[in-house]
DNA sequence: AAGTGGTCTAGACCACGGC
DNA sequence: CCGTGGTCTAGACCACTTC
């Protein structure tokens, strides 16, 4: 049969894989129209709801766009709607260097709010993670992380000033992460932010509150973050 | 044939509002358990495949949680992520009374990069709609709308103040909105916005640029909207 | 072991777009 | 008209969770 998944990846995510291939070679650029589902299914050997489920997902995500009757195109911009990705993958995936500097790395055991919010005992012990976000050597975004201390010890300083804590925790804790759960608006910097932004006092910020969830259905992680507006915007597809 | 579309809706989205209906009704409730794929199959009298559809939209709504080998659950908040809803759709939602004031309504030649973004001639002449949303008697939000005039001839000032732009647009012009790509930023109020907003001038607030596209693939309107920080978030849902 | 979601097949008909 | 995406069928096997 040809539904034996003799890699680890499943056949429609391998098409994805193939399509963001030809966009990266320059093959397919900005408005082309892309293999219809019937031609996609053909080439790969698979079924035309395999074909559909892959195009579909980059729908989704921003990289196509979809017109029945018409085809399937690239869209025009090379930004990813609506996919969850660390400070570090985002950035880079624009061509930026991004360094990262731990501000504080503790263990607390008040934050009662977030401990709920993550589903932990109220005086559970959380790691509380302080991070100052550069990028091009220009501090652009604080973000704080809480996580369990208990689930996830061992996370040393070293290791985050360069590496993704998204990729730390796929690899080395063996997580999963599925989506987040996101609250956005605007706040004003306050001394202590305005100063490590290098920005006045009072400068409109974006703040974005993240609840990550893992595969299992547990919220694994809690991020506060603090964006210069003249540096970020967030992009989102919504759908009718 | 089971495939029959005996009415307008497709049998997944029946199967949809027949899940939001037991949730309104309170028979759902959030962390319950939702029938599982093939119990949703066999009661609607369609295929797994169908049935796995209607879940699967649900949860990119954030309506559900599925989880592999347990389940499918109501998700905890009332709050739907990424779905394309016009301001007053999203706040009658949520049993808030809302009403608009347009502040003005004219015919522009001069907005060449906003016609450029509708994929129009750059002299080409543009309704701009500027409205003040209130929420409960509230200044909460100013939103400026541009769209060909020459495709939306007609709308008039008088419907505006209690009508959704969107079922305006979809009832009586025949559009069909898909998708929204939005731009979200934060900024300060300037004075103009800061008087209507009834905020001090320098108030943070949240910027979202929208733009809006029909079925067909085309731009159709251009949404600029400022909201005050205090009285909203965003709340979106991103996948891994 | 039983039940769940995740992936997949090999077809089908429909609605729509462009020629 | 033909090709496109949108919906749908009636099954199948796998990986996973729960008991």
């Amino acid at each position: 049969m040809a539904n034996v998944q003799k890699d680890g990846l499943p056949a429609y995510k391998q098409i994805q894989v193939a399509i963001r291939k030809r966009l990266e070679l320059g093959i397919l650029k900005p408005g082309d129209l892309v293999d219809s589902e019937r031609e996609l299914a053909r080439r790969h050997g698979v079924s035309l709801m395999t074909a559909r489920h892959a195009l579909t997902a980059l729908e989704r995500e921003g990289m196509v766009v979809r017109r029945r009757g018409a085809g399937t195109f690239v869209a025009p911009p090379k930004i990813h709607f609506n996919k969850l990705m660390s400070y570090t993958e985002q950035m880079s995936g624009r061509g930026l260097t991004v360094s990262s500097k731990v501000l504080s790395l503790n263990i607390v055991h008040t934050e009662q709010e977030i401990a709920a919010r993550l589903a932990l005992p109220a005086t559970g012990p959380l790691v509380k993670l302080e991070r100052l976000r550069l990028s091009a050597e220009e501090p652009c975004a604080i973000e704080t992380c809480y996580f369990s201390a208990d689930e996830f010890s061992g996370i040393t300083k070293a290791r985050l000033d360069r590496l993704s804590l998204f990729s730390v925790l796929e690899h080395e804790f063996g997580i999963q992460i599925a989506h987040a759960d996101e609250e956005v608006d605007a706040t004003t910097a306050d001394a202590h932010a305005a100063r490590l932004l290098e920005i006045p006092p009072g400068t409109a910020v974006l703040r974005i509150r993240q609840k990550i969830y893992c595969t299992t259905g547990k919220a694994a992680m809690y991020v506060l973050g603090l964006y210069r507006s003249d540096r970020h915007s967030l992009f989102i597809r919504r759908f009718r």
